[in-house]
DNA sequence: ATGACGATTTACT
DNA sequence: GTAAATCGTCATA
């Protein structure tokens, strides 16, 4: 992609003081960003997010109210970065959001890596030198994106408005009809909301980790 | 103290 | 398509 920034905007903490749908899929097209410890810059393009919506919502970690050490970021600040660690290997990552105290946020499952695609690639497991992931192989997952991003626990909590080693840039949304949404993955144990449409991509994209059905591409 | 279970990925058959 | 990997977290006792 061309998203290539000289002055980037880092985006403020009212762009992320609001619904998860609605952010969910306003976060489509904009830019996660890593900075590493020896100044490296990561950087990817967000194409596939998911809506998480608290209290409600029985596929959420926030469900009924639970309010552990493990969730406590969801019921931080909006923009406030909430990474968890599952399946005893996997980190996922997740942008709260809506007001202080409200435990909603999106999950980030699929970047189109734009900045740093080399070292991304030594990140991600099962990297083999002379056998480096293809590109739709770097990012295209919750737990992928943070391997190749070097996202763990240690980020957990941390302020993407302050722009320090994590944030978000403006990029360049993406309009309506470039929208597809569908239910999210992985939720099956959720009941009802296992088919809710709050899984939002890019259509036709490359990077994202499950194909949508009816998605037909770009058109 | 214990046991069941993941907002997943990868390697097989 | 099926199954293994692998362990922190949480509910139950």
């Amino acid at each position: 992609m061309r998203d290539r920034a000289g002055a980037e905007r880092c985006l403020e903490r009212p762009f992320f003081a609001r619904d998860p749908e609605t952010l969910a899929a306003d976060l489509l097209g904009r830019v996660l960003v890593r900075r590493l410890e020896d100044g490296t810059r990561l950087a990817g393009r967000i194409v596939e997010t998911e809506a998480y919506l608290g209290v409600i919502d029985r596929a959420a970690h926030t469900f009924g109210g639970r309010r552990t050490a493990r969730n406590e970021a969801m019921y931080g600040e909006p923009g406030t970065l909430y990474v968890y660690f599952t399946y005893g290997m996997h980190h996922c990552a997740n942008v709260v959001c809506g007001r202080k105290d409200e435990p909603v946020a999106v999950l980030l499952r699929g970047l189109e890596p734009v900045d740093g695609i080399e070292v991304m690639q030594r990140h991600r497991r099962g990297a083999r030198p002379g056998n480096e992931p293809r590109a739709t192989d770097l990012c295209s997952g919750p737990a992928k994106l943070c391997q190749a991003m070097r996202i763990d626990r240690s980020l957990n909590h941390a302020a993407l408005p302050r722009q320090g080693a994590v944030w978000i840039e403006a990029g360049r949304p993406v309009g309506d009809a470039e929208v597809v949404r569908c239910p999210r993955i992985g939720v099956a144990y959720a009941g009802d909301w296992a088919d809710r449409p709050l899984r939002f991509l890019i259509r036709g994209n490359a990077h994202v980790s499950v194909k949508a059905a009816g998605d037909r591409g770009p058109g």
